[in-house]
DNA sequence: ATAGGGTTAG
């Protein structure tokens, strides 16, 4: 019923001294009797009801009695923290009464210590959903109110997990950092999924601060841990900070398995620069002398990575070994093939790849699909595109925006921006919301016409619905320019704020390169002011190479030297475009592209 | 805990 210290003496003096002092407050359901004074009820019956959840007996019995004060005496009468726990639920969602965080954390912390952790684990859970919305801060300081550590330390654990089990990973992220200024030991199972939140919010720096800070509290990481962190920070390049974490999980005694090793070859293929590929081969050879198996997905990162960095050969290499090691390719490792091949106009390789992958079984998707029409369409394939367009829809499988917008867009290169309007009018009959990209293709296409006064009007349309994005404004911008319209073209750099989106580089290059074509100079030469000045916005190599490209036309070499030598001091590195346009001064300069394009200096290179 | 696609500007 409950527990038996609740007789002692000790206990119900306790009780009674507590209780009179409440005895103003409710002194209509308390008689004094002489001494020793007892209140008309006791816990005992309270108790009683509670435990056979005679509720409203209960309320009648209790109606005139402050609930929180009730609940508080109960809480230090000892009674079974259960019985504590079900009459906290009944005043919270029945009374609608709210209880004090000092007092709810009161009644965990008892809880705890009747290793009721389950029972906290559902009532955190419901706590931080409901979200009675307590700040962090309060929260932390009512569990620091016992003088448990250990205590403390599971429940700020648990309420770490129960913020990132419901999505609530700011206050997770917050509540893991309180902790540390408390001094709680956390586990990596609340860790683990805190991890993986700030990561999937691209909060690689915050990620990283868990681990360091999992490594400071001593808190032990596991292979999991270890992997999300390594993945974190090969999505934001940091290969070497990657690496030291693949060591440190040998100090902790843990051994990198194949998530680990597929994580660091696919950073390597994911990061840009020359020769990154040959550092994932190094990372596949390293793993594969580990005695480390590469799996599926250690196949199907290569091939991708290798078609990515113009290496189809390699690609079919890869291909080629998995099959000879008997890892069967999957329907990713199909998609990435066709795209790789469609993406190097190796069409028909493309579709031959797409009839192997039927004759081994393996379903291709809507992503096989879209893959092969964005590749008929960049290659001047429009019937074919519409062929397997037809099909698709044929078989049931319902397009996406970005499947009718590849097709308006081809039309639209075309010329044909007739048909391109009639499938747009089609997709919204299927129910398909066109977007800005749609819009986009359209205007795009309308200005490649000469047909600015449509775009412009189309332009507007979207303006009232407040749908324009930064690329709409290039567009236009664009086909202004082409008409020799700049400053008609620029005055959009004031709608563009006024919408609350914000010029780029390339706004300002779009500008400059329409001012040049009109061999007005001056005046794109006051729209780098502008851009730096304004937007802070500090010249890039391709602002360069459009205002080199302006001086050079108007025959004014030295400028254009003057301006070369401008941009090497503040060391940008000149592009294949900058050589094209002002080889001479580049080569005086000693710059020479080598066999596939990239230029180095020769004078530099010893 | 790791792997694939798709438009518009460049």
């Amino acid at each position: 019923m409950f527990p038996k210290s609740l007789a002692t003496s000790r206990n119900i003096s306790n009780f009674i001294q507590k209780f009179s002092g409440l005895s103003r407050l409710c002194s209509s359901s308390v008689t004094i009797a002489g001494s020793p004074c007892s209140p008309r009820y006791d816990v005992s019956v309270i108790a009683d009801l509670i435990e056979k959840q005679h509720w409203s007996k209960l309320g009648f019995h209790v109606k005139d009695i402050n609930p929180n004060e009730l609940f508080q005496q109960l809480m230090s009468s000892e009674l079974d923290p259960d019985l504590c726990l079900r009459y906290y639920t009944w005043l919270v969602k029945n009374r609608n009464i709210s209880v004090s965080l000092e007092l709810t954390f009161k009644l965990l912390h008892s809880l705890a210590n009747a290793k009721r952790y389950s029972k906290i684990r559902s009532f955190l859970d419901g706590f931080v959903r409901i979200g009675s919305d307590h700040p962090v801060h309060s929260i932390l300081h009512a569990i620091s109110m016992c003088d448990n550590v250990c205590v403390n330390s599971i429940l700020a654990d648990m309420l770490v997990l129960a913020y990132a089990n419901n999505s609530r990973f700011e206050l997770a992220f917050e509540a893991f950092k309180r902790s540390g200024y408390y001094g709680y030991k956390l586990s990596a199972l609340s860790c683990k999924p805190l991890m993986i939140a700030l990561l999937k919010q691209n909060r690689s720096a915050d990620v990283e601060y868990v681990y360091k800070e999992m490594i400071r509290r001593k808190i032990q990481p596991n292979v999991f841990t270890f992997n999300v962190v390594i993945n974190a920070l090969c999505k934001t390049g940091k290969m070497n900070k990657a690496r030291d974490v693949m060591e440190d999980m040998k100090v902790y005694g843990c051994s990198p398995n194949v998530v680990s090793y597929n994580t660091l070859i696919d950073g390597y293929c994911k990061l840009g620069g020359i020769g990154k590929m040959y550092k994932a081969d190094a990372v596949l050879k390293e793993m594969v002398e580990n005695k480390v198996s590469p799996n599926l997905t250690t196949f199907n990162i290569l091939i991708d990575g290798f078609w990515k960095d113009d290496n189809l050969l390699g690609s079919m290499k890869v291909f080629k070994e998995m099959l000879d090691q008997n890892v069967i390719p999957n329907i990713i490792t199909y998609n990435s093939l066709i795209n790789g091949l469609c993406s190097g106009g190796k069409i028909s390789e493309a579709i031959g790849m797409h009839d192997k992958m039927a004759s081994a079984g393996v379903q291709p998707n809507l992503v096989t699909y879209n893959s092969l029409i964005n590749g008929f369409c960049k290659n001047n394939m429009l019937k074919e595109a519409l062929d397997m367009f037809d099909s698709v829809k044929g078989q049931g499988t319902v397009p996406t925006t970005r499947t009718y917008n590849m097709l308006i867009d081809a039309y639209c290169k075309l010329g044909k921006i007739d048909d391109g309007f009639t499938l747009k009018e089609e997709m919204e009959r299927e129910g398909i919301v066109p977007d800005i990209g749609t819009y986009n293709c359209l205007i795009g296409g309308l200005c490649r016409n000469g047909n600015i006064e449509a775009a412009k009007k189309l332009f507007d349309e979207l303006t009232s619905k407040g749908l324009p994005d930064l690329v709409t404004f290039h567009i236009l911008m664009e086909g202004y320019c082409s008409k020799g319209e700049s400053r008609k073209a620029a005055m959009f750099l004031k709608e563009i704020s006024k919408m609350g989106l914000k010029p780029r580089h390339l706004t300002y290059n779009i500008l400059m390169k329409g001012y040049c074509r009109e061999g007005n100079l001056k005046a794109a030469t006051n729209m780098r002011t502008q851009m730096e000045k304004e937007r802070g916005l500090r010249m890039n190599v391709a602002s360069y190479n459009v205002l080199l490209q302006g001086y050079s036309q108007k025959g004014k070499l030295e400028d254009a030297n003057i301006l070369l030598n401008e941009m090497l001091e503040k060391g940008l590195v000149p592009n294949r475009t900058t050589y094209e346009i002002v080889k001479v001064e580049m080569v005086d300069k000693g710059f020479v592209p080598d066999i596939e394009g990239h230029l180095f200096n020769v004078s530099t290179k010893s």
